[in-house]
DNA sequence: AAATGTTACGAAAACGTTTTCGGAAAAATA
DNA sequence: TATTTTTCCGAAAACGTTTTCGTAACATTT
């Protein structure tokens, strides 16, 4: 059990060395009686070929990458777990390395991972990435490379994403569809694309409906923070500016615009409709429990290993092969809030 | 920069393979002069040593495994990261796997993480193990064993916990000193060590103050859900069955405990006031705010890398060694609801 | 019976390192 | 100068596989 090697049950069943091998691997050249009683063997004692030799010899680590900026975001440890879970079935491990949103760390963990001979990489990026020659230096090592989430378009590879302004259109003419009018939006900052993208979904639904857009109703916070959510909505009713539904970008944030709401007696969802995205856990548990787009995190992890494998076989038979670029669809949670 | 390997470098300066490998793992027998020009060849080119290749040597793979019950919970989340960070900065990548709460889903976690030949297995148990075998087989292999957060004393390992008892004992004479007199406990099922340690932290809290002991202030929630916690609540309430706190074995159930009370008009904490275990991330956004004992999760990260590198030194150099028993401090995180 | 084809297996090289050991050259000692 | 010691380096084995290729034995066809 301990250290058996094909060498041991080699000799056990006065064969060579190459004759286990092939048993074991499914070669043809091989009588089927000598075939089965060494595969019987082997799965008596549970015999694995040592991977590390395995590795070296046919270059296949059977290994992919992992890099997502948070640990804490039940959103990215969701898609961990659905990757993991997915290349596990596979057959292939999972090595973890997290960004923590900085960009230095970010690019550590990429040449970490090239160097431990991953054959794929499937990275979300962090917020301050403004920077690509890591991407590149992956598919410089002819690894495959698959962003997900917060993706760049400046290095091309297959990518899966959410779909944020077709959710954030959904979710505004929701809104409108249930007669809010006056709908404020609190959006990240100007560089992260999530941001970008949910705030042209807003307008587009907003466009699409003849409602007169109003820069008024747009709160930024950079942070994207519960506190600084509480803030810029308390800023909206210190100066009187008056709305009638509130779509965060965020549930975090949203977290913080209920809170503020709350206090000072503006009843939900009444006076003012709360939407959220992300659909995040303890969004169900709130007082009022909080309306949210899930995203489906769980799926992410299959259509990664999906195109993975594709693109595998498309190196393998040397064809030319287009990247894909999967989005995966969300749909509205109705809670309380609105 | 592409496949360069050990003999590409000897070429190019004339010398053998064994001199480059020598000269970059720092033997002493070589000549300062030739040690250094490679070396800043090395340096500019950015050569590591295959890293398949040396492990099939030395027979170390630098790699440790993780298994965690729960991806989706924010303690084991912020344990991964520490731990991930931590073995990062010694030079060990990390394999991560999940037992998402299965036994069987468990056993194959180690089996698997045996068969890659890390050096380390890292492991909180499934609520649902009561088989060690697999965890023997971990030992049998020759693989160093720690045990975190939900361990067994039947497979004696190192391990690092939290200070259960002690902890839920603080935060009750903590409600006690305060002058809160029924104090309920909303604890986990009759399996689990965790669940079970916090319900004796409460007991002798009860008993050190001599306030006697009601199991009718005692409610059992088995799969410690926000949903269950309610019901649990309610039902008190029902039976009208007085009480000025409660403590609860985590904070999903004591969101529940507050949703139920603050649905029954009862005022946290004037008349009741509620404290939750483990700190998550949410349980300052709430209404009131959830006061609650943190773990301070990112510590186990560091114990476990020392407690494995100790052990480590210990086989090597062949001495007998105890098992060490980390326990991690907590604090009372304190907030509105009491 | 001779020629050809098929089947089943083994020998051996290769993957890229690490590490032991032997020995030449240089330095130190006698 | 002769001997011993030290310094530096290379040859080669080893780690445990995979895979190519050669070939003996047998079966099939002329």
């Amino acid at each position: 059990m301990k250290g058996i090697k094909l060498k041991d049950i080699a000799e056990r069943f006065n064969v060579s060395v190459s004759t286990v091998s092939k048993a074991i691997s499914g070669y043809s050249d091989i009588r089927n009686e000598t075939k089965k009683k060494i595969l019987e063997y082997v799965k008596k004692v549970n015999f694995r070929p040592n991977s590390i030799a395995s590795s070296l010899k046919t270059k296949k680590t059977k290994t992919i990458g992992i890099v997502i900026p948070d640990m804490q975001n039940l959103f990215f440890t969701k898609i961990l777990q659905s990757i993991v879970n997915s290349a596990t079935s596979e057959g292939y491990r999972s090595i973890l390395t997290c960004s923590n949103e900085s960009y230095e760390r970010e690019v550590e963990c990429v040449d970490e991972l090239i160097n431990n001979k991953v054959e794929a990489i499937f990275i979300a990026l962090s917020d301050k990435t403004t920077e690509y020659s890591h991407l590149q230096r992956i598919k410089d090592s002819e690894i495959i490379l698959i962003q997900f989430d917060k993706i760049s378009k400046i290095i091309p590879s297959s990518s899966v994403t959410t779909n944020n302004i077709e959710s954030a259109f959904e979710i505004t003419e929701r809104l409108i569809k249930y007669g809010r009018r006056k709908i404020a939006h609190l959006r990240g900052g100007y560089i992260s694309q999530v941001s970008i993208d949910r705030f042209i979904g807003y307008q587009r639904a907003l466009e699409k409906h003849k409602i007169e857009f109003d820069k008024n109703l747009v709160m930024i916070s950079e942070q994207r923070s519960f506190e600084e959510a509480m803030l810029k909505v308390q800023e909206m009713i210190d100066k009187a500016i008056d709305f009638d539904a509130v779509f965060a970008i965020d549930d975090k944030t949203a977290m913080g615009i209920i809170k503020c709401l709350s206090l000072n007696k503006i009843k939900i969802p009444d006076q003012v409709a709360v939407v959220g995205f992300s659909n995040a856990a303890y969004s169900k548990y709130l007082s009022p429990s909080l309306s949210s787009i899930d995203q489906s995190s769980e799926k992410f992890g299959p259509e990664i290993i999906k195109l993975f494998i594709e693109e595998k076989k498309m190196r393998k038979s040397s064809l030319d092969y287009d990247f894909s670029h999967v989005k995966i669809p969300t749909h509205f949670v109705r809670r309380e809030s609105f």
